[in-house]
DNA sequence: ATTTTAATATGATATATGTCATGTTTTATT
DNA sequence: AATAAAACATGACATATATCATATTAAAAT
């Protein structure tokens, strides 16, 4: 198993802040874990007893609605925490994280964190700008839910993960999304998300390859109103 | 002026996780402000050089959407603090703050919050969960607005203005809010929110006292589907 | 007190989106 | 390879909500 000391996936989140000797303690309580696609990491309800560093893969975060939907509200990738919320506020997740493609993580205990967390400010504060930061996405996405339509938020979603989690060679989205993931993540029916990646397509703005999207037009893609 | 470390407020918020000496400190450069109602505390891109606590009122954040409407994302009242988000991550405000009745706030320099940030653990603990429990409210707001109706979320409003903002003596709503308030804060037309409204009182749910809305049948209002 | 302005209310209609049905294609399973 | 099961696609229609128009009422301003 890795060493956290050694890991460089620690540089993209706020373990960096850690000193050597704190990444050494870590390294020697953490468990890797490597997880299929379409398993669920924890569920809506469950207690996390610690965090989870992604070291591969990528994963989202939903919560089951009323209505039976599940509404994806952010998702987590390589080099990211996960899990870093629930911890802090010392409840159940409010959230369900299911893995969208094969993924490796380093799952860090409570403990460890907490310990850090309270005789390391450089960590603290790095921890408050990340969800500093997720706030205000959060902000983002109540204004964007609320005033605009299906047809911007799904082209906004696929600009966000096309500048955000990249492409692969060939230009399609690295991340594969079911069009039922595309309406979670929108909000909106799947029916629905069908037929606006189906005109996207149409109007040369977007084009398939199998199952992979590739965005063709990413400036009328920005511009849809 | 008033001193901090006598000051009833701090014990609603992260403040009361600072010791004598950094209320002592804080009071000494701290800026006592009255707010009339309507006025804006601070607008969308403005660059905070600190925190305000809220000694008395209430005030919305709301971010300008595309479509010219105001979409309210959170209302801040006494005993919590105002800015904090924009503070840590050192941007400027992604949301403008503005006064919905006559307020009273003090205002703390930048400086003297990250002194204690990075000083008290205990405090920066604090925050953590301060914003941590914001990140999970944001969380609800997104999947309502993504998987409910109109009519279901300005029930969930109404709910939610009654238990966590209170009534007054002969049962109204203490925080009085426009038509359009209501519409900006579920995220559809002013006609929209009236309409709903309206049936509303024609159902029984609620009766309307001048401006103020008095809450009749809470049970009924939980249920609305 | 009168006028002006803003807030609330409601009808008529347009539009976006949801729902249900059905067909096709792709992916899994035997 | 054949079958079953998902995922994707599209039409027809229902419904929620937006928009525009126009009253009515309440609050400000003169």
């Amino acid at each position: 198993m890795g060493k956290c000391e050694q890991c460089i996936i620690k540089q993209f989140n706020s373990l960096k802040a850690l000193t050597k000797e704190e990444l050494v303690r870590i390294s020697g309580c953490k468990t890797s874990k490597k997880i299929k696609k379409g398993e669920v990491i924890f569920e809506e309800g469950e207690v996390l007893n610690g965090v989870y560093c992604v070291r591969d893969g990528i994963c989202k975060l939903s919560k089951l609605s009323e209505n039976g939907k599940d509404q994806i509200v952010k998702m987590v990738v390589k080099g990211q925490l996960l899990g870093q919320r629930s911890l802090i506020s010392e409840e159940s997740s409010n959230l369900q994280a299911t893995a969208l493609n094969d993924m490796e993580v380093c799952f860090i205990p409570k403990s460890e964190i907490f310990a850090d967390l309270h005789n390391n400010p450089k960590f603290s504060f790095e921890v408050l700008q990340d969800m500093a930061h997720d706030l205000r996405d959060s902000d983002d996405i109540i204004v964007n839910m609320a005033q605009k339509s299906v047809r911007q938020r799904l082209a906004e979603t696929l600009v966000y993960i096309h500048k955000n989690f990249g492409t692969n060679p060939d230009g399609t989205l690295s991340v594969l999304l079911s069009r039922e993931d595309y309406a979670n993540i929108v909000g909106t029916a799947t029916e629905s998300a069908i037929r606006v990646l189906s005109q996207f397509k149409k109007e040369g703005f977007i084009s398939t390859v199998g199952k992979y999207i590739k965005i063709e037009d990413l400036a009328s893609l920005k511009r849809v109103e």
